[in-house]
DNA sequence: ACAAATTTAGACAGTCTTGTCTAATTCGTC
DNA sequence: GACGAATTAGACAAGACTGTCTAAATTTGT
């Protein structure tokens, strides 16, 4: 394991104040020397973790848009795929619980260092996937007023039922994955679908 | 300030490891002796700590859930009143901020305190609000097949423009607030909601 | 095989923190 | 005012951690 990763699993677990450099050679297997030669101090370490993070997630992120269902054969399962895409590989993967637990507990200490994630972050991500609605909306697969709130409400309605154990740090299992964007995306099509066929919604009350 | 609340102000802002005691006691105007006495050590600070947040949050949740529209005159806006006092009094007041970030940093560290919390907060919280929606759904207001899942994405719908502000640590605004409980709302009755007039639509349409 | 660069183990000083102890001071109550 | 309980300031030992240093060992490129 690199130096890097070492780095995000202890300063995960145990937070920036808690983590200890000592242990984290131990995990990459070289001495503590080593990473006092590559990185300065305890601080930069950190900050090369998170910016290491940052990256990663956002390249997984846009990977993940390309799958996105411009030309949707069946929206609901389309659109289900896509969020289970999403959790599976940029939200729920290991960078992506790494990132998100270092931007919760140590955000606030380092305010430039997270303003730069937002803006590659969210800033770039949302916009993005929020484009993807509106093309669906133009192409009129979706009834959609407001393409920026559709796409934060998808996310939402995808890991709606994940949040507890986000909270905790855990990571959910595939079935809860599936479970919880099935879920989201019955709603989401229920408020943004467009012309519903009766045999649709008899599907989707009968498979409830 | 009393010692539980200047200590849960440390441990968010600098982690349980971060944390130091005599920082907590300056900042609650006592000597460190006192918090020794009163507590027998850190780690026991760190459980009353969070054994207090838990309690005070379920109080206002409880409370809060008092006032949700069981016979609602205009259910849109009463749903929406619902969400930013749920909002305001629970999820961005101090107590729930705290809680929240205590649980994100130091969740996997106490598995016991933390399973204490998930039983008392979401195991009865999530349950009471999906009795309130089920008998919404019953007296004719909604149609809801799954009210569990139906109360899970209210509440992930009301917040999702403030994930980025909660990841943060931050406090969003009153008009983020109403911001997001309005589009979550509007979204939810899109879905759920029975026999909206075509005036309603229009309506929704011209202030979006 | 050799020379340069990198890595390693271990010791080390300096700093910080926890938790205890003691003696003095303040507070509440009668 | 007096007495017991609680609080305070400060010193203190024990331990942990960071970051530096040195000399030996190992790897790398040629």
């Amino acid at each position: 394991m690199s130096i890097i990763d070492a780095a995000a699993s202890v300063f995960c677990r145990e937070g920036f104040a808690g983590a200890n450099i000592d242990l984290i050679a131990v995990e990459a297997g070289v001495s503590r020397q080593t990473i006092y030669n590559h990185h300065r101090d305890k601080e930069k370490l950190f900050m090369a973790v998170v910016r290491d993070l940052t990256e990663r997630c956002n390249a997984g992120i846009f990977a993940t848009f390309a799958s996105f269902p411009d030309q949707p054969k069946d929206l609901e399962a389309d659109l289900i795929g896509f969020a289970v895409r999403m959790n599976q590989n940029c939200i729920c993967n290991r960078d992506g619980r790494f990132l998100r637990k270092l931007i919760q507990t140590e955000g606030e200490r380092y305010p430039e260092l997270f303003a730069e994630w937002r803006d590659q972050g969210p800033g770039r991500t949302w916009p993005a996937l929020a484009a993807r609605f509106a093309r669906l909306a133009h192409a009129g697969h979706l009834a959609v007023d407001d393409p920026d709130v559709a796409a934060r409400q998808f996310l939402a309605l995808a890991n709606a039922e994940l949040q507890t154990t986000f909270m905790l740090g855990g990571m959910p299992s595939e079935d809860e994955v599936l479970q919880s964007a099935t879920h989201g995306v019955r709603t989401f099509l229920r408020a943004f679908g467009k012309r519903r066929s009766a045999a649709a919604v008899e599907k989707q009350l009968a498979s409830a």
